[in-house]
DNA sequence: GACTTGTATTTTGAATACAATATTCAATAT
DNA sequence: ATATTGAATATTGTATTCAAAATACAAGTC
């Protein structure tokens, strides 16, 4: 028998399906920032039980994307500018460690995947189409961070940029800095082809640093 | 009335208690790496119904200290090397930024307050006196950490320690090493006088590879 | 009318009950 | 003796029930 090829059954649980469909609804915002989350409806939407909610709630507040409070129940964590001036400096670390890890482990098809992204990312710049910016330049980064071999890494990248994903609502992106940011990535390519890890590591930390500043210059009108 | 002053009631969910009393017994090694946990026993032990206990479960969970297997229940995880190489970086990552942000809000007190501890934990190396310096030492990097005003960077430090904190019992420190440790300690208390941002986050960072190296050099044998 | 105070309703926290899956182990076949 | 099958048992996943707390609201007071 083809004991490789055979693909696990998947079975999930309630509760962790629950986790991503929740984390989901919060990320694009279909819950608002603030919202109450009751029990009781959530449980009407899913048509499930409140014990396997009850569970998942628990995985997302320690993700900090919903505040539990005791006998008051959930709501939706709220995106503040002091939010974003915390995680900033923590992502713009953990950019810097995957910039060096990923220099030491990318494989060479990565790095032409990465090019053909880096690629069509730039056409749509071009085209103005700035969902497919969007899409490509998650893709990218997702890329990096996967090179750097390091679950816990991606694991917390993940968490700190699912709560500050729902900032691109709060700051639109001036045409400016979006052609800088194409510019950055340019270099961010380049250091990655030469497998430049402090470079790459310091790019990605500037590159984040910029974009606070943008988000922070757009709220302040 | 004194509404300042008013402490409020302490109320704890049992899930939250449980997520404290459980991952304390895991930290110290009261529950064994590898270890199966029964949902019957842990209940039977804390006196709670399964509900809370499985709630508190998936807060371990997400933390790194236990693994859930779907249908096949919990197991304390075990540690590896691996993990640790894992770990380390980014722990050395975030310590590096904490330094940073401890030098721009450090107050005078807490520098005070560091010396007196930097103090006592000399003495106690001194005195050969490891349960005492390994307590001081953990309020030192405590106190940088609070000092950097970043609930989120406190949580992430917390959680990244806690699952390796069990490694103290994988390897001894050998005697060069603690004096090397004190050594360093000597320059991370200067670099925090003299508020060097920078030279602080890389003194921890080097400090904690330090650590690592002298984890592996010991498990090597 | 604004502010209490007490009661009804709703919501959450925890325990129990039930269902689904995994594990154990004896009986059977190889 | 070892391996395999299937029933018995145990454990986990989910739903339901019960209890405690919070909220909503109405009656009474100033």
């Amino acid at each position: 028998m083809s004991l490789n090829t055979v693909i696990p059954i998947p079975r999930r649980t309630l509760h962790d399906e629950l986790v991503d469909r929740l984390r989901h609804m919060i990320i694009e915002g279909e819950l608002a920032p603030g919202e109450k989350l009751s029990e009781k409806d959530i449980c009407a939407l899913f048509d499930v039980s409140r014990t396997p909610l009850r569970e998942a709630m628990k995985v997302l507040a320690k993700e900090g994307l919903i505040q539990l409070i005791p006998n008051r129940g959930a709501t939706v964590s709220k995106l503040t500018m002091s939010d974003l001036e915390e995680a900033f400096p923590i992502m713009g670390a953990l950019e810097a460690v995957s910039g060096e890890l990923a220099c030491a482990n990318i494989t060479d098809q990565e790095i032409s995947r990465m090019e053909r992204l880096h690629k069509d990312m730039v056409d749509c710049f071009k085209a103005r189409d700035m969902s497919g910016y969007f899409q490509r330049n998650e893709q990218i980064h997702k890329l990096i961070l996967d090179a750097a071999q390091n679950p816990t890494l991606v694991e917390m990248q993940r968490s700190l940029s699912g709560r500050v994903r729902r900032a691109r609502y709060m700051a639109n992106m001036s045409d400016e800095r979006w052609a800088q940011a194409v510019a950055e990535h340019e270099e961010i390519l380049k250091a990655t082809k030469e497998r430049n890890g402090p470079l790459l590591g310091s790019l990605l930390k500037a590159h984040l640093a910029n974009k606070l500043a943008s988000v922070r210059a757009s709220l302040a009108e």
